[in-house]
DNA sequence: GTCTATATAGAGATAGAC
DNA sequence: GTCTATCTCTATATAGAC
């Protein structure tokens, strides 16, 4: 994502977008204070919905293959691909990345620990590990599935994992 | 990885490592076919153990754990860092890491079928899936723990799959 | 095989006119 | 706010001497 990228698409030259995000990390940050809450607000929808737990964690997933599948070609979470470059990002951003990491975890808890307690999850183990393993393999799957299968693996994989958690 | 950084490390100049690999895509593909031979054959260790198939994953796990542990600093699969950036790969490149991909779940197939045979893994669903489901666990989770939690919550994860994978 | 020197291209960033 | 022009830096890559 280059100045020179961004320029065609919207419309005005490089040189000007300094005047709007003097650098580039000022930039991305900008970027992920917009799409991570945005991202986080969709979630917290989800959670506070009245469906089932179930129900809540298949939609959960859903908001990742909603992005594997929009646009043109595959996208990733923009999350996931920063924190494959996480060791040479400077320090407000891996703040932010982290940090969006840890808010997914913690409301992937809450749908676990509602889900355990009305019966419809019965995984054994830990409650934040195991959200931690989900949340990893929606940001591992998210990227494996776009060499290997696209989004029909990606959905195979969703399945896989709410057929795990309510054994 | 730059050619400066190589350089720094090998003790030659920039220019004469083009000696040795032409352009940055030889070099890259030098290093896969090197690399992912040797990993698999690590796997191939694993599983013609005459171990069980709980330890038998138990290792496989290991070997991502001890991709992240190794060095001074966290350091992540290397097709996994790649997949971040498939979109911006060339195809003698891409076919590498799709095939990485492949070879990794066609041996998770292996010892998750032998583990239901005999008796150890009682995880419900198709096991095509579940080996796609473990590989991208493993290559999210060596990427998210870079961020929070590092090589702890790394087995943490992998305790949490054990569990599910037995019951 | 490795070197110095250089070419070329692209990146992020700045200056100053309008 | 956006422009042109330019700067600096880094990256990959090439040429030719040794």
């Amino acid at each position: 994502m280059s100045y020179a990228d961004i320029s065609a698409v919207v419309g005005i030259r490089k040189a000007s977008i300094h005047y709007h995000f003097p650098t580039k990390d000022d930039l991305i940050a900008a970027l992920l204070d917009r799409y991570n809450p945005y991202f986080l607000k969709l979630v917290d929808l989800i959670v506070a919905s009245p469906e089932s737990a179930e129900v809540k964690l298949r939609r959960y997933c859903g908001l990742f293959e909603a992005t594997l599948s929009s646009g043109e070609q595959d996208k990733a979470c923009l999350c996931g691909m920063l924190g494959a470059e996480l060791a040479t990002l400077k320090n407000p951003l891996v703040d932010r990345v982290t940090q969006f990491y840890q808010d997914n975890e913690m409301r992937l808890v809450q749908i676990l620990i509602e889900g355990r307690e009305s019966g419809v999850f019965k995984f054994p183990g830990d409650i934040n590990a195991m959200a931690k393993l989900i949340f990893s393999l929606l940001e591992g799957g998210i990227l494996i599935v776009r060499a290997d299968g696209g989004i029909n693996q990606f959905r195979a994989i969703v399945e896989q994992l709410l057929k795990l958690v309510k054994s």
